[in-house]
DNA sequence: ATATATTATCGTATATTTGCGATAAAGGAT
DNA sequence: ATCCTTTATCGCAAATATACGATAATATAT
């Protein structure tokens, strides 16, 4: 049984679909949230804002870095985490493009 | 093993992580550009765009319909559906307000 | 009433995700 | 050099997601 197809569908719709992927759980929600309300970089603390282990937490910021959504940097023993608004700006604007752009024509919606 | 601590965070949280998840897959990004290009809804044409057995589209319908994206009548044998539009500028809207909001202050990037 | 067409649901196999504890790795402090 | 702090990674258990075929459900057509 041949699963996950996810190579038969294009380029930029694998792309938008393992953004919101990255944001597809509260925790992530939470930590970027936690990212963008600070200026400085965050490390450990997001472990201690966050009601899960260190482990589970250090795991759901490398699926952020991995994606792209979040930068890092090894600062001495602990690690600076910062948002990539680059890459969300990117994003972002792919999906207002994509929905936003052919809303005007459906305004009227049929169902 | 308590698994899946999704109701330890807030309530806004689960709901943007709810829509991205929603958008998570290639397949569903597609089915979301198909409807958004048509004004007319569409049924089981999309089965015949997408590179997946009918039961699979379904299912994917299925929770597109859930997470409140897309909204399904049902016409004689055939179910039509279309873009939620509502529900897309909410959540746009909130993603945007939380992290464009956030981003004025923090252009400088740290890492 | 019977057949046909369309879609939803069920059952099932496999892949992926989530979460934690334990451990490793890396640097700072004494 | 030895501890201590911080973070990443490994290994594992359990939950979810993905995909399909088979079947049920529904309405139209004959």
């Amino acid at each position: 049984m041949a699963i996950h197809k996810k190579e038969a569908f294009s380029q930029k719709e694998q792309e938008l679909a393992a953004f919101a992927k990255a944001m597809s759980h509260p925790a992530r929600i939470a930590i970027l949230k936690v990212l963008a309300q600070r200026n400085e970089c965050i490390c450990g603390e997001i472990v201690d804002l966050l009601p899960l282990a260190q482990s589970t937490v250090s795991q759901h910021l490398k699926e952020l870095k991995t994606a792209g959504l979040i930068d890092g940097t090894i600062d001495g023993p602990r690690s600076c985490y910062c948002i990539n608004w680059k890459a969300f700006e990117k994003f972002m604007g792919e999906f207002s493009f994509l929905f936003n752009k052919l809303k005007v024509q459906n305004e009227k919606a049929c169902c």
